[in-house]
Formats: C-alpha cells, structure tokens, sequence
DNA sequence: CTTCATATGTGAAAATATTCACATAATTTT
DNA sequence: AAAATTATGTGAATATTTTCACATATGAAG
C-alpha cells in the first residue's frame, strides 16, 4: 500500500515526542494526547499509525516506548543510519558540528569535497576526502544518505555521482531541483522556499 | 479564497526558474517548459497561476520578465523583507555568512542572542543585540520575519516573545513544535524529519 | 484570408488526504 | 458484576488537491 508522504513525515514528528516523554518517564499515551502537543486531530494520528498496524489498546491509548520503537523500525532507524556530507563550506561545517545527528540516531562517517585546499584536512575532527573517491567509500562504509551542501552549480552534478554510487536517499540544500533516477528519494531544504511563502503568508507588504 | 500552501511553495519554486531564464535572456516560456523544469504537470502552473490572475498569452505563452515581476508580487517581495536572526551558533552563523539572502531579496537588519559572551559583538560585520531589545528594535527597523536558531529548549519561550513583537512570520531551526496565536505564520526547517523521512523512503535496511 | 498549430484558463472529474462516527474492547467506578 | 467511561481502529463521508479535457484565443504558414 502506497503511503502518504505527509504521513512519514508525521510519523518522524510522533517519534520524537515519544522520545522525550520516555524520556520524562510517560509510559502511556493516547491519540489525543500526541495529537494536541502537535496541533494535530487524534484521528489522523490513528489513521497515520493504522497503515503499519495496531499499536493501541482500546480503553487504554499507546504504550510510550513500544510505539516509539514501532515508528523507529517502521522508518528504518533502529540499526543507525550512515551519513555523507558534500560540500564542506560554511553549511556543510554547520551541519558537522551540529551535535544532534547521534542523538537522531545518524552518523556522519565520511566527508567530501572536491577543492584541493579541503581534501585531506580535518574538519570536527573527520578528515575531508576527494569527491572522487566517493563511490568506492560509499560501498566500502555502506552510506545510506547524502547531505548535499555544495553550491548551487555543482548540485546536479553531485546528484548524478552520488545516485550513480547507489545511494537511495539525498538531502538536498542547494536551491535547485535535482534530477534523479528513479527509485532515489531527494529531501529539498530549501531557505529561499521557506522565506518567500512565509513573506506570502505575512501578508503584503503595506 | 483559500490557497493552497502547496501552491505558494511552488510559486517560490516558479520564481527561481523565472530569475534564472530571465538572467540567459529567455523571454518567453509555456506552462509546459516552467513543468518540465521542475518535473510537474503543466495544467499544475497553470492552475496555480490562475489563484492569482491571468498573466499568460493563448497561444504564446508567458512573458518571463512580467511573470516574474507578478510572482514577487504575489509572495509580497518587491519592497524587500526585513530579517532578523535569533540565536547566533553555529548555525545561526553559517546563515550569516550566506551571501544569498540580498540575491533573494531579503535583508538582514538584526541579530539577536541572550549570552552576555556574544551580545555587543560583531559577527559577518553586524553587532548581536540583546533578545531582551528585541520588541524595540523590530518596530524600528520593521521587521518583517524572525529566523529561530536558538536551542530547541528555549525555541517556544523565543517565539512567544517574537509573536508578541507583532512578528507575523518565523522560520524555525529548532526541533520544536511551536504554539502561536493565530495570524503567525510558522515554518520549521527540521533536520530530523527530512532524514527520518528519507531514511524510510531509502528503505529498510537489509 | 483561411487553416493549422500552439497554449492558456478553467469547470469537471479523478485522485488524495483528512475527519467523522461508531462498533468494539479495555478499564474504572459504583 | 453491571454500568459508565475511555479510547482504539477503520469504513464512510468530507474536504482538498491534482489532473483532465476542452472552449477559446493567438500567431504562423500557406
Ligand atoms: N550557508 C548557508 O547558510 C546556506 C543557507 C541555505 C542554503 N545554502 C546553500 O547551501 C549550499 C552551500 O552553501 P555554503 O554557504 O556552505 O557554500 P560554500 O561555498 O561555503 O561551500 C560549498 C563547498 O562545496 C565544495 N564543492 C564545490 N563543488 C563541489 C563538488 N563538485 N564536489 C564536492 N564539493 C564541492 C566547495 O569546495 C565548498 O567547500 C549552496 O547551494 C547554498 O545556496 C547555504
Ligand atoms: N547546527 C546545525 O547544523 C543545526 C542543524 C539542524 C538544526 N539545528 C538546530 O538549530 C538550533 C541552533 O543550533 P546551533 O548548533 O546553532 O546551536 P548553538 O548552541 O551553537 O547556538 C544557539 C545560540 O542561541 C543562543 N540562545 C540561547 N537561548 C537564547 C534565547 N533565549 N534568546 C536568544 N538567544 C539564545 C545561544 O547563546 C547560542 O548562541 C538548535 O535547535 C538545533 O537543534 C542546528
């Protein structure tokens, strides 16, 4: 069955709630009570979680920690996913010394970039690889996802690379659209998107 | 009428393509070529469009220039938006330095932090204000939209402050769902729903 | 001038996504 | 032990979004 997007996306939102009410000694939970921390019905949380199976008691709701480690398999997290970063500039440093990424559950274990002033250096304390040795590391570290953070230019350039090595997923923050073979999953992170339909939704300018 | 938010992403989306065809000297485009640029369907730009107006030619299509033009006045761009950025870290710093946001038309006029390490000192040539300055500051420089890099602890207590500034837009970094009064628009750039999510669109792991 | 090709704008239809509402079951109260 | 309360899971209903399909207009070709 063919699952809506807005659903996995939802699924990742439950997920973390349930993290931190484990976190805060919650065992139990109903679809109301996850729904109202996320201004959301209780019956799209049912129905989102329905597509998987029947995680609930009647009468009772959802047991914290079962439900969080459903949604943890149902999105592949259990075992730890591999992470690439391209593009080893003023975003792609950001993102590496962001120190969320094992608290999510992901690792960075390698990092690329294609200027010779980078290659070889130490950056957070991983050393930054030549772009072109990319393929042969994917397969030798079994990456699961690449973090494009190069410039615009060399975005659909990359994109081809890293979908020819057999990656099966890109997050992608180059503003640009990516065309990928099929069967290759692309995130768009995209600041000019989220600046220009909040400018809309703040209203004309008076 | 109600428009889709959808629609508003894509038209940021139509933007793009417009500037840059406009930048090679295209001057005239169909519903079909702006599609196959982004991978839509043509009646998709067309319906989008007609939300706002008839801006295309039977025939002949658009002109890029004068689409271009009616699209920032749609998202409310032709002025410029003002911009402030809260929370100066790491991200907040790579933001900073990105040297996209006068090429988008946004400007941005204030940074603002609460630790007394940071607040009187320069970063990318501009001085970090006191959050406590806030309010005072965004009805000076007319502040149109607040961009959240502050720690996910303090992302509700920051938007709370922003919302009663009278900000009507926020674009939140913070894992954190935010609760607002109602007129705020809010939009979460959210790491780890993009990387759950393509974590489950990669597929189990074998 | 007429015909042909092109491409918009938009109601209608189809496809998707959300919400309702209720049968069902577990738990608590009396 | 019965009644009342709570809350799931899910078909059906509703709402929203996308796509179709065509009347209509424009420009080019003959
Ligand atoms: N900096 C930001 O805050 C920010 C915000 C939003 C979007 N972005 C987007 O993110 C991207 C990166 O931004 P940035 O500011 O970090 O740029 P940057 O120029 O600082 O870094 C880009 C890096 O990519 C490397 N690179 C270039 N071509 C490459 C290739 N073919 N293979 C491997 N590496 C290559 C460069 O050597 C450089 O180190 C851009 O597309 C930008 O528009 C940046
Ligand atoms: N760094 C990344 O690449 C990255 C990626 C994705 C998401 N995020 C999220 O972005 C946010 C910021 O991340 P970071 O790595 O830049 O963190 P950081 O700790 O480097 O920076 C946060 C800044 O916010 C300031 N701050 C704290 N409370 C404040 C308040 N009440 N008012 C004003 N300023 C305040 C701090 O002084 C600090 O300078 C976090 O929520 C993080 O989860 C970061």
């Amino acid at each position: 069955m063919k699952i809506p997007e807005k659903t996995v996306r939802r699924l990742s939102l439950y997920y973390r709630c349930l993290y931190f009410l484990s976190q805060q000694g919650a065992y139990n939970l109903s679809s109301k009570s996850l729904a109202d921390l996320l201004e959301l019905e209780p019956a799209q949380v049912r129905k989102d979680l329905s597509y998987f199976g029947q995680f609930g008691k009647k009468g009772k709701g959802y047991d914290v920690l079962e439900l969080k480690n459903e949604i943890a398999k149902i999105l592949g997290l259990e075992k730890g996913r591999k992470v690439a970063i391209i593009g080893i500039g003023n975003l792609g440093n950001a993102l590496l010394s962001f120190k969320g990424f094992e608290v999510l559950g992901f690792q960075v274990v390698a990092i690329f970039d294609n200027s010779p002033n980078k290659i070889g250096k130490k950056y957070h304390g991983k050393i930054c690889q030549d772009i072109s040795a990319f393929p042969a590391i994917v397969r030798r570290e079994k990456i699961d996802i690449a973090i494009l953070t190069v410039p615009t230019e060399s975005a659909q350039e990359v994109a081809r690379l890293v979908s020819n090595s057999g990656i099966k997923a890109i997050l992608n923050f180059a503003p640009a659209h990516l065309n990928v073979p099929k069967g290759v999953a692309v995130s768009n992170i995209d600041l000019a998107v989220e600046l220009k339909s909040l400018s809309y939704f703040a209203g004309q300018k008076q």
